[in-house]
DNA sequence: ACTAAAACAATAGTATTACTATCAAAAAGA
DNA sequence: TCTTTTTGATAGTAATACTATTGTTTTAGT
Protein backbone atom coordinates (compact mmCIF):
# COMPACT_ATOMS: atom_id res chain seq x y z
CA UNK A 1 0.00 0.00 0.00
CA UNK A 2 1.18 3.27 -0.92
CA UNK A 3 0.58 6.56 1.04
CA UNK A 4 -2.50 7.42 -0.31
CA UNK A 5 -2.86 10.26 2.10
CA UNK A 6 -0.77 12.07 -0.23
CA UNK A 7 -1.16 10.34 -3.64
CA UNK A 8 -4.65 10.48 -3.79
CA UNK A 9 -7.24 12.81 -2.14
CA UNK A 10 -10.18 11.49 -0.29
CA UNK A 11 -13.33 13.55 -0.99
CA UNK A 12 -15.30 13.64 2.62
CA UNK A 13 -18.67 15.11 3.19
CA UNK A 14 -18.33 18.49 3.73
CA UNK A 15 -20.63 18.73 6.24
CA UNK A 16 -18.08 17.27 8.68
CA UNK A 17 -15.94 19.61 8.98
CA UNK A 18 -15.77 23.50 9.41
CA UNK A 19 -12.39 24.03 7.44
CA UNK A 20 -11.12 21.35 4.93
CA UNK A 21 -7.97 20.35 7.16
CA UNK A 22 -6.59 19.25 3.92
CA UNK A 23 -6.38 22.73 2.83
CA UNK A 24 -3.79 24.06 5.11
CA UNK A 25 -0.53 23.20 7.19
CA UNK A 26 -2.47 23.47 10.29
CA UNK A 27 -5.07 21.10 8.90
CA UNK A 28 -3.33 18.32 8.20
CA UNK A 29 -1.35 18.27 11.75
CA UNK A 30 -4.90 18.39 13.23
CA UNK A 31 -5.70 15.25 11.16
CA UNK A 32 -1.89 13.04 11.49
CA UNK A 33 -1.38 14.04 15.14
CA UNK A 34 -5.25 13.74 15.57
CA UNK A 35 -5.04 10.12 14.43
CA UNK A 36 -1.92 9.77 16.41
CA UNK A 37 -3.55 10.94 19.89
CA UNK A 38 -6.88 9.34 18.95
CA UNK A 39 -5.40 5.86 19.01
CA UNK A 40 -3.31 6.47 21.61
CA UNK A 41 -5.36 7.59 24.54
CA UNK A 42 -9.11 6.67 23.34
CA UNK A 43 -12.39 8.37 22.34
CA UNK A 44 -13.15 9.20 26.03
CA UNK A 45 -9.68 10.63 26.88
CA UNK A 46 -9.22 12.67 23.42
CA UNK A 47 -9.58 16.21 23.80
CA UNK A 48 -8.89 19.12 21.50
CA UNK A 49 -7.13 20.27 24.27
CA UNK A 50 -4.86 17.61 24.40
CA UNK A 51 -4.28 17.66 20.99
CA UNK A 52 -3.58 21.61 20.60
CA UNK A 53 -0.92 21.42 22.89
CA UNK A 54 0.79 18.13 21.11
CA UNK A 55 0.88 20.49 18.06
CA UNK A 56 1.90 23.68 19.53
CA UNK A 57 -1.73 25.35 18.82
CA UNK A 58 -4.62 26.26 20.78
CA UNK A 59 -7.88 24.75 21.13
CA UNK A 60 -9.59 27.54 19.65
CA UNK A 61 -7.44 26.74 16.16
CA UNK A 62 -8.89 23.48 16.24
CA UNK A 63 -11.90 24.35 16.90
CA UNK A 64 -12.65 25.81 13.80
CA UNK A 65 -11.65 22.80 11.48
CA UNK A 66 -13.39 20.41 13.67
CA UNK A 67 -17.11 21.32 15.13
CA UNK A 68 -16.33 18.38 17.80
CA UNK A 69 -14.36 15.28 18.42
CA UNK A 70 -17.63 13.56 17.36
CA UNK A 71 -17.21 15.12 13.86
CA UNK A 72 -13.50 14.73 14.38
CA UNK A 73 -14.13 11.17 14.50
CA UNK A 74 -16.72 10.69 11.96
CA UNK A 75 -14.22 12.86 9.30
CA UNK A 76 -11.82 10.32 9.94
CA UNK A 77 -13.65 6.97 9.66
CA UNK A 78 -15.40 8.39 6.83
CA UNK A 79 -11.93 9.41 4.95
CA UNK A 80 -11.13 5.80 5.79
CA UNK A 81 -13.78 3.82 4.18
CA UNK A 82 -13.26 6.50 1.16
CA UNK A 83 -9.93 5.63 0.73
CA UNK A 84 -11.31 1.62 1.01
CA UNK A 85 -13.71 2.14 -1.74
CA UNK A 86 -10.99 3.77 -3.77
CA UNK A 87 -8.74 0.51 -3.34
CA UNK A 88 -11.76 -1.55 -4.05
CA UNK A 89 -12.58 0.00 -7.31
CA UNK A 90 -9.30 -0.15 -8.44
CA UNK A 91 -7.75 -3.42 -7.26
CA UNK A 92 -11.15 -5.04 -8.69
CA UNK A 93 -10.97 -3.55 -11.69
CA UNK A 94 -9.29 -5.91 -14.15
CA UNK A 95 -11.27 -9.16 -12.22
CA UNK A 96 -13.95 -11.11 -14.48
CA UNK A 97 -14.90 -13.63 -12.52
CA UNK A 98 -17.51 -12.59 -9.99
CA UNK A 99 -16.12 -15.08 -7.31
CA UNK A 100 -12.03 -13.99 -7.43
CA UNK A 101 -13.56 -10.37 -7.39
CA UNK A 102 -15.75 -10.94 -4.31
CA UNK A 103 -12.34 -12.45 -2.66
CA UNK A 104 -10.58 -9.70 -3.63
CA UNK A 105 -13.11 -7.14 -2.06
CA UNK A 106 -13.29 -9.14 1.32
CA UNK A 107 -9.20 -8.91 1.50
CA UNK A 108 -9.66 -5.31 0.68
CA UNK A 109 -12.15 -4.66 3.30
CA UNK A 110 -11.49 -6.97 6.06
CA UNK A 111 -7.29 -7.27 6.12
CA UNK A 112 -5.39 -5.59 8.37
CA UNK A 113 -2.14 -3.83 7.30
CA UNK A 114 0.59 -5.85 8.23
CA UNK A 115 4.43 -4.15 8.47
CA UNK A 116 5.89 -7.83 8.13
CA UNK A 117 5.02 -8.03 4.56
CA UNK A 118 4.55 -4.16 2.83
CA UNK A 119 5.49 -0.65 3.71
CA UNK A 120 3.05 0.66 6.13
CA UNK A 121 2.80 3.91 7.52
CA UNK A 122 2.00 4.43 11.09
CA UNK A 123 -0.91 6.44 10.72
CA UNK A 124 -2.67 3.50 8.38
CA UNK A 125 -2.12 1.14 11.37
CA UNK A 126 -3.28 3.93 13.74
CA UNK A 127 -6.53 4.88 11.65
CA UNK A 128 -7.43 1.20 11.26
CA UNK A 129 -7.11 0.51 15.29
CA UNK A 130 -9.22 3.71 15.49
CA UNK A 131 -11.70 2.38 12.83
CA UNK A 132 -11.81 -1.20 15.14
CA UNK A 133 -12.13 0.52 18.07
CA UNK A 134 -14.13 3.56 18.16
CA UNK A 135 -16.47 3.69 15.13
CA UNK A 136 -19.21 1.51 17.01
CA UNK A 137 -19.44 4.12 19.41
CA UNK A 138 -20.19 6.89 16.66
CA UNK A 139 -22.69 5.28 14.85
CA UNK A 140 -24.97 4.29 17.55
CA UNK A 141 -26.34 7.72 18.88
CA UNK A 142 -29.32 9.66 18.86
CA UNK A 143 -28.34 12.01 16.21
CA UNK A 144 -27.99 9.01 14.19
CA UNK A 145 -31.00 9.30 11.65
CA UNK A 146 -29.92 13.25 11.74
CA UNK A 147 -26.50 12.14 10.18
CA UNK A 148 -27.72 9.65 7.90
CA UNK A 149 -29.72 12.12 6.51
CA UNK A 150 -26.69 14.47 5.47
CA UNK A 151 -25.24 11.88 4.06
CA UNK A 152 -22.58 10.78 6.70
CA UNK A 153 -23.03 7.18 6.29
CA UNK A 154 -23.15 7.43 2.15
CA UNK A 155 -19.73 5.50 1.68
CA UNK A 156 -20.53 2.44 3.66
CA UNK A 157 -23.58 2.07 2.58
CA UNK A 158 -22.11 2.21 -1.00
CA UNK A 159 -19.19 0.10 -0.12
CA UNK A 160 -21.92 -2.03 1.33
CA UNK A 161 -24.01 -2.07 -1.87
CA UNK A 162 -21.31 -3.00 -4.54
CA UNK A 163 -19.68 -5.82 -2.60
CA UNK A 164 -23.64 -7.11 -2.73
CA UNK A 165 -24.04 -6.95 -6.35
CA UNK A 166 -20.70 -8.83 -6.41
CA UNK A 167 -22.54 -11.49 -4.05
CA UNK A 168 -25.39 -11.61 -6.40
CA UNK A 169 -23.21 -12.38 -9.14
CA UNK A 170 -21.76 -15.07 -7.40
CA UNK A 171 -25.25 -16.72 -5.86
CA UNK A 172 -28.21 -14.96 -7.08
CA UNK A 173 -30.33 -17.35 -4.83
CA UNK A 174 -28.48 -15.94 -1.60
CA UNK A 175 -31.59 -13.75 0.30
CA UNK A 176 -28.91 -11.94 2.15
CA UNK A 177 -26.32 -10.42 0.65
CA UNK A 178 -26.37 -7.05 2.11
CA UNK A 179 -26.72 -8.68 5.90
CA UNK A 180 -23.83 -11.05 5.21
CA UNK A 181 -21.24 -8.29 3.78
CA UNK A 182 -22.16 -5.96 6.57
CA UNK A 183 -21.73 -8.71 9.37
CA UNK A 184 -18.72 -9.68 7.71
CA UNK A 185 -16.83 -5.60 8.04
CA UNK A 186 -18.42 -5.45 11.75
CA UNK A 187 -17.51 -8.85 12.76
CA UNK A 188 -13.66 -8.21 11.53
CA UNK A 189 -13.55 -5.28 13.31
CA UNK A 190 -15.26 -6.67 16.49
CA UNK A 191 -12.94 -9.98 16.29
CA UNK A 192 -10.17 -7.87 16.31
CA UNK A 193 -11.10 -6.23 19.43
CA UNK A 194 -11.82 -9.19 20.69
CA UNK A 195 -8.30 -11.31 19.74
CA UNK A 196 -6.49 -8.60 21.68
CA UNK A 197 -8.69 -8.12 24.37
CA UNK A 198 -11.16 -10.73 25.10
CA UNK A 199 -9.76 -14.01 23.38
CA UNK A 200 -11.63 -16.14 24.58
CA UNK A 201 -14.31 -15.03 22.31
CA UNK A 202 -11.98 -16.16 19.18
CA UNK A 203 -10.24 -19.20 17.66
CA UNK A 204 -7.38 -17.45 17.37
CA UNK A 205 -3.85 -18.49 18.27
CA UNK A 206 -1.67 -15.95 19.79
CA UNK A 207 -0.07 -13.50 17.30
CA UNK A 208 -1.94 -14.64 14.32
CA UNK A 209 -5.17 -12.95 12.14
CA UNK A 210 -7.03 -16.31 11.55
CA UNK A 211 -10.40 -13.71 10.87
CA UNK A 212 -9.68 -13.69 6.85
CA UNK A 213 -9.92 -17.96 7.06
CA UNK A 214 -13.26 -17.75 9.25
CA UNK A 215 -14.71 -14.95 7.02
CA UNK A 216 -13.64 -16.90 3.68
CA UNK A 217 -15.43 -20.07 5.03
CA UNK A 218 -18.02 -18.48 5.89
CA UNK A 219 -18.45 -16.41 2.63
CA UNK A 220 -17.76 -20.20 1.13
CA UNK A 221 -20.11 -22.27 2.78
CA UNK A 222 -22.95 -19.45 3.11
CA UNK A 223 -22.82 -18.57 -0.65
CA UNK A 224 -22.46 -22.27 -1.78
CA UNK A 225 -19.04 -21.93 -3.75
CA UNK A 226 -17.53 -25.09 -4.38
CA UNK A 227 -14.29 -26.25 -3.32
CA UNK A 228 -11.22 -25.46 -5.48
CA UNK A 229 -11.20 -21.78 -6.74
CA UNK B 1 -41.43 -15.09 29.45
CA UNK B 2 -41.99 -14.14 32.76
CA UNK B 3 -41.55 -11.30 34.88
CA UNK B 4 -37.80 -12.16 36.13
CA UNK B 5 -36.67 -9.13 37.63
CA UNK B 6 -39.16 -10.18 40.10
CA UNK B 7 -39.01 -13.98 40.59
CA UNK B 8 -35.75 -14.88 39.88
CA UNK B 9 -32.46 -13.06 41.27
CA UNK B 10 -29.51 -12.33 38.87
CA UNK B 11 -26.38 -12.14 40.42
CA UNK B 12 -24.01 -9.44 39.31
CA UNK B 13 -20.42 -9.10 39.70
CA UNK B 14 -20.01 -7.30 43.22
CA UNK B 15 -17.67 -5.27 41.49
CA UNK B 16 -20.25 -3.17 39.51
CA UNK B 17 -21.94 -1.54 42.51
CA UNK B 18 -20.95 -0.04 45.36
CA UNK B 19 -24.28 -0.49 47.06
CA UNK B 20 -26.30 -4.05 45.97
CA UNK B 21 -29.45 -1.74 44.15
CA UNK B 22 -31.60 -4.97 44.47
CA UNK B 23 -31.17 -4.46 48.44
CA UNK B 24 -33.54 -1.64 48.37
CA UNK B 25 -36.45 0.35 47.59
CA UNK B 26 -34.68 3.71 46.05
CA UNK B 27 -31.76 0.94 44.81
CA UNK B 28 -34.53 -0.87 42.48
CA UNK B 29 -36.09 2.31 41.62
CA UNK B 30 -32.74 3.75 39.94
CA UNK B 31 -32.22 0.31 38.23
CA UNK B 32 -36.51 0.38 37.19
CA UNK B 33 -36.26 3.78 35.91
CA UNK B 34 -32.43 4.05 34.60
CA UNK B 35 -33.16 1.52 32.43
CA UNK B 36 -36.02 3.71 30.73
CA UNK B 37 -34.39 6.97 30.92
CA UNK B 38 -31.05 5.26 29.42
CA UNK B 39 -33.18 3.90 26.57
CA UNK B 40 -35.18 6.56 26.19
CA UNK B 41 -32.13 9.29 25.94
CA UNK B 42 -29.20 7.23 25.10
CA UNK B 43 -26.42 6.95 27.18
CA UNK B 44 -24.64 10.20 25.95
CA UNK B 45 -27.18 12.14 27.32
CA UNK B 46 -28.03 9.84 30.23
CA UNK B 47 -26.95 11.34 33.79
CA UNK B 48 -27.25 10.95 37.72
CA UNK B 49 -28.71 13.85 37.59
CA UNK B 50 -31.41 13.59 34.99
CA UNK B 51 -31.92 10.08 36.71
CA UNK B 52 -32.37 11.48 40.14
CA UNK B 53 -34.79 13.89 39.62
CA UNK B 54 -36.80 11.22 37.51
CA UNK B 55 -36.82 9.19 40.76
CA UNK B 56 -37.42 12.50 43.25
CA UNK B 57 -33.99 11.83 44.81
CA UNK B 58 -30.01 13.29 44.60
CA UNK B 59 -27.70 12.56 42.43
CA UNK B 60 -25.41 12.02 45.60
CA UNK B 61 -28.14 9.43 46.21
CA UNK B 62 -27.63 7.86 43.22
CA UNK B 63 -23.86 8.34 43.32
CA UNK B 64 -24.01 5.61 46.59
CA UNK B 65 -24.75 2.58 44.17
CA UNK B 66 -22.99 2.95 41.40
CA UNK B 67 -19.69 4.76 40.93
CA UNK B 68 -20.48 6.22 37.11
CA UNK B 69 -22.65 6.10 34.60
CA UNK B 70 -20.08 3.52 33.07
CA UNK B 71 -20.26 1.03 35.48
CA UNK B 72 -24.23 1.54 35.58
CA UNK B 73 -24.26 0.13 32.01
CA UNK B 74 -21.75 -2.64 32.83
CA UNK B 75 -24.23 -3.41 35.65
CA UNK B 76 -27.21 -3.31 33.12
CA UNK B 77 -25.77 -5.49 30.43
CA UNK B 78 -24.06 -7.62 33.23
CA UNK B 79 -27.35 -8.31 34.14
CA UNK B 80 -28.97 -8.88 30.88
CA UNK B 81 -27.12 -11.29 30.23
CA UNK B 82 -26.96 -12.56 33.51
CA UNK B 83 -30.81 -13.49 32.38
CA UNK B 84 -30.07 -14.97 29.38
CA UNK B 85 -27.75 -17.52 30.75
CA UNK B 86 -30.33 -18.48 33.00
CA UNK B 87 -33.00 -18.75 30.58
CA UNK B 88 -30.38 -20.81 28.00
CA UNK B 89 -29.80 -23.09 31.16
CA UNK B 90 -33.19 -23.63 31.59
CA UNK B 91 -34.62 -23.79 28.14
CA UNK B 92 -32.43 -25.99 26.75
CA UNK B 93 -32.19 -28.06 29.80
CA UNK B 94 -34.71 -31.04 28.42
CA UNK B 95 -32.89 -31.04 24.58
CA UNK B 96 -30.65 -34.02 24.10
CA UNK B 97 -30.31 -33.30 20.31
CA UNK B 98 -27.50 -31.29 20.14
CA UNK B 99 -28.97 -29.35 16.21
CA UNK B 100 -31.82 -28.83 18.27
CA UNK B 101 -30.17 -27.47 21.23
CA UNK B 102 -28.38 -25.12 19.02
CA UNK B 103 -31.47 -23.65 17.32
CA UNK B 104 -32.67 -22.83 20.87
CA UNK B 105 -29.94 -21.31 21.75
CA UNK B 106 -29.86 -19.32 19.50
CA UNK B 107 -33.20 -18.28 19.88
CA UNK B 108 -32.87 -17.25 23.43
CA UNK B 109 -29.67 -15.59 22.55
CA UNK B 110 -30.37 -13.62 19.56
CA UNK B 111 -34.60 -12.92 19.45
CA UNK B 112 -36.06 -9.72 20.45
CA UNK B 113 -39.03 -9.83 22.89
CA UNK B 114 -42.53 -9.24 20.72
CA UNK B 115 -45.07 -7.39 22.50
CA UNK B 116 -48.02 -9.17 19.99
CA UNK B 117 -46.68 -12.83 20.51
CA UNK B 118 -46.10 -12.92 24.80
CA UNK B 119 -46.52 -10.71 27.87
CA UNK B 120 -43.70 -8.39 27.46
CA UNK B 121 -42.43 -5.85 30.20
CA UNK B 122 -41.28 -2.42 29.62
CA UNK B 123 -38.36 -2.59 31.33
CA UNK B 124 -37.76 -5.52 29.10
CA UNK B 125 -38.13 -3.84 25.99
CA UNK B 126 -36.00 -0.92 27.38
CA UNK B 127 -33.34 -3.21 28.33
CA UNK B 128 -32.61 -5.31 25.15
CA UNK B 129 -32.73 -1.99 23.22
CA UNK B 130 -30.01 -1.04 25.14
CA UNK B 131 -28.19 -4.09 25.14
CA UNK B 132 -28.44 -3.27 21.24
CA UNK B 133 -27.19 0.33 21.36
CA UNK B 134 -24.94 0.47 23.30
CA UNK B 135 -23.11 -2.34 24.43
CA UNK B 136 -20.40 -1.48 22.18
CA UNK B 137 -19.79 1.28 23.19
CA UNK B 138 -18.95 0.15 27.03
CA UNK B 139 -16.40 -2.73 25.90
CA UNK B 140 -14.52 -0.90 23.61
CA UNK B 141 -12.67 1.55 26.05
CA UNK B 142 -9.07 1.69 27.14
CA UNK B 143 -10.12 0.36 30.05
CA UNK B 144 -11.10 -2.97 29.05
CA UNK B 145 -8.39 -5.01 30.79
CA UNK B 146 -8.55 -4.00 33.60
CA UNK B 147 -12.54 -4.68 33.65
CA UNK B 148 -11.76 -8.19 32.05
CA UNK B 149 -9.39 -8.81 34.84
CA UNK B 150 -11.90 -8.57 37.73
CA UNK B 151 -14.56 -10.70 35.94
CA UNK B 152 -16.98 -7.92 34.29
CA UNK B 153 -16.38 -10.06 31.15
CA UNK B 154 -17.13 -13.67 33.02
CA UNK B 155 -21.11 -14.31 32.20
CA UNK B 156 -20.68 -13.05 28.26
CA UNK B 157 -17.58 -15.52 27.87
CA UNK B 158 -19.64 -18.23 29.05
CA UNK B 159 -22.62 -17.85 27.39
CA UNK B 160 -19.72 -18.15 23.94
CA UNK B 161 -18.31 -20.94 25.43
CA UNK B 162 -21.67 -22.91 26.23
CA UNK B 163 -22.65 -22.83 22.54
CA UNK B 164 -19.45 -22.98 21.09
CA UNK B 165 -19.72 -26.45 22.96
CA UNK B 166 -23.14 -27.24 21.53
CA UNK B 167 -21.68 -26.40 17.94
CA UNK B 168 -18.53 -28.77 18.59
CA UNK B 169 -21.22 -31.50 19.27
CA UNK B 170 -22.96 -30.68 16.49
CA UNK B 171 -19.77 -30.54 13.96
CA UNK B 172 -16.40 -31.19 15.78
CA UNK B 173 -14.68 -30.48 12.94
CA UNK B 174 -15.44 -26.61 12.23
CA UNK B 175 -12.51 -24.37 13.58
CA UNK B 176 -13.97 -21.74 14.71
CA UNK B 177 -16.75 -22.10 16.76
CA UNK B 178 -16.42 -18.94 19.55
CA UNK B 179 -15.92 -16.86 16.35
CA UNK B 180 -19.34 -18.05 14.89
CA UNK B 181 -21.19 -17.72 17.87
CA UNK B 182 -19.66 -14.55 19.35
CA UNK B 183 -20.00 -12.62 15.47
CA UNK B 184 -24.01 -13.92 15.65
CA UNK B 185 -24.02 -12.58 19.05
CA UNK B 186 -22.77 -8.92 17.67
CA UNK B 187 -24.62 -9.03 14.74
CA UNK B 188 -27.81 -10.10 16.32
CA UNK B 189 -27.31 -6.51 17.84
CA UNK B 190 -26.08 -4.65 14.87
CA UNK B 191 -28.44 -5.64 12.01
CA UNK B 192 -31.13 -5.05 14.63
CA UNK B 193 -29.51 -1.49 14.86
CA UNK B 194 -29.33 -1.13 10.96
CA UNK B 195 -32.39 -2.31 10.63
CA UNK B 196 -33.91 0.68 12.68
CA UNK B 197 -31.71 3.34 11.01
CA UNK B 198 -29.35 2.16 8.41
CA UNK B 199 -31.92 -0.29 6.26
CA UNK B 200 -30.00 -0.29 3.13
CA UNK B 201 -27.13 -2.14 5.78
CA UNK B 202 -29.76 -5.26 6.17
CA UNK B 203 -31.99 -7.63 3.75
CA UNK B 204 -35.43 -6.55 6.03
CA UNK B 205 -38.54 -5.97 4.75
CA UNK B 206 -40.39 -2.95 6.57
CA UNK B 207 -41.76 -4.23 10.10
CA UNK B 208 -40.09 -7.57 10.11
CA UNK B 209 -37.56 -9.31 11.48
CA UNK B 210 -35.12 -11.37 8.92
CA UNK B 211 -32.31 -11.44 11.46
CA UNK B 212 -32.78 -14.77 12.85
CA UNK B 213 -33.87 -16.80 9.32
CA UNK B 214 -30.51 -15.07 8.13
CA UNK B 215 -28.52 -16.40 11.69
CA UNK B 216 -30.47 -20.11 10.71
CA UNK B 217 -29.06 -20.29 7.31
CA UNK B 218 -25.96 -19.21 8.03
CA UNK B 219 -25.43 -21.56 10.73
CA UNK B 220 -26.87 -24.48 9.10
CA UNK B 221 -24.36 -23.78 6.42
CA UNK B 222 -20.87 -23.21 7.68
CA UNK B 223 -21.64 -26.31 10.35
CA UNK B 224 -23.17 -28.39 7.09
CA UNK B 225 -26.57 -29.23 8.81
CA UNK B 226 -28.37 -31.09 6.12
CA UNK B 227 -31.83 -29.58 5.13
CA UNK B 228 -35.08 -30.85 7.15
CA UNK B 229 -34.28 -30.56 10.67
C1' DA C 1 -40.66 0.94 72.63
C1' DC C 2 -35.79 2.42 72.57
C1' DT C 3 -31.48 2.89 70.75
C1' DA C 4 -27.87 2.45 67.43
C1' DA C 5 -26.80 2.06 62.92
C1' DA C 6 -27.65 2.70 58.36
C1' DA C 7 -29.73 5.20 54.62
C1' DC C 8 -31.16 9.26 52.65
C1' DA C 9 -31.93 14.41 51.56
C1' DA C 10 -30.14 18.83 51.06
C1' DT C 11 -26.66 21.59 49.91
C1' DA C 12 -22.23 23.02 48.42
C1' DG C 13 -18.21 22.70 46.00
C1' DT C 14 -14.41 21.18 42.46
C1' DA C 15 -12.01 19.87 38.27
C1' DT C 16 -12.68 18.91 33.68
C1' DT C 17 -15.00 19.09 29.38
C1' DA C 18 -16.85 21.10 25.47
C1' DC C 19 -17.39 24.57 23.69
C1' DT C 20 -17.90 30.30 22.12
C1' DA C 21 -16.23 35.04 21.75
C1' DT C 22 -12.96 38.69 21.04
C1' DC C 23 -9.11 40.88 19.25
C1' DA C 24 -4.53 41.43 17.79
C1' DA C 25 -0.70 39.47 15.10
C1' DA C 26 0.94 36.97 11.29
C1' DA C 27 0.72 35.05 6.86
C1' DA C 28 -0.93 34.58 2.28
C1' DG C 29 -3.00 36.26 -2.03
C1' DA C 30 -4.01 39.77 -5.38
C1' DT D 1 1.71 46.67 -0.90
C1' DC D 2 -2.74 46.26 0.54
C1' DT D 3 -6.41 43.26 1.82
C1' DT D 4 -8.26 39.20 3.26
C1' DT D 5 -7.74 35.15 5.60
C1' DT D 6 -5.74 32.48 9.09
C1' DT D 7 -3.82 31.86 13.52
C1' DG D 8 -2.53 32.90 18.52
C1' DA D 9 -3.61 34.46 22.96
C1' DT D 10 -6.74 34.96 26.29
C1' DA D 11 -11.11 34.79 28.58
C1' DG D 12 -15.32 33.07 29.67
C1' DT D 13 -19.62 29.88 30.11
C1' DA D 14 -22.67 26.00 30.87
C1' DA D 15 -22.73 21.32 31.69
C1' DT D 16 -20.73 17.12 33.37
C1' DA D 17 -18.96 14.00 36.59
C1' DC D 18 -18.10 13.67 40.45
C1' DT D 19 -16.84 14.35 46.25
C1' DA D 20 -17.78 16.08 50.85
C1' DT D 21 -20.50 17.46 54.79
C1' DT D 22 -24.21 17.59 57.83
C1' DG D 23 -28.55 16.81 59.59
C1' DT D 24 -32.81 14.07 59.29
C1' DT D 25 -35.36 9.93 58.59
C1' DT D 26 -35.83 5.05 58.39
C1' DT D 27 -34.75 0.54 59.73
C1' DA D 28 -33.08 -3.25 62.65
C1' DG D 29 -31.87 -5.38 66.68
C1' DT D 30 -32.96 -6.00 71.51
Amino acid sequence: MKDLLETVSIKVNQKLFLKDPASSDLGMKIINSGILLLDEVGFEHFTFKKLAAKIDTTEASVYRYFESKHTFLLYLINWYWGMIEYRLLIETANIDDPIRKLYKSLHVITSVPNPENELVFQWELSLKSIVINESAKIYRTKEVDKENEIGIYGVYKSIVSRVSSIIEEVNPNYPFPAMLISTIIESSNHQRFFKDHLPRLTNTLANQDAFEDFALDLINKTLEINGTK
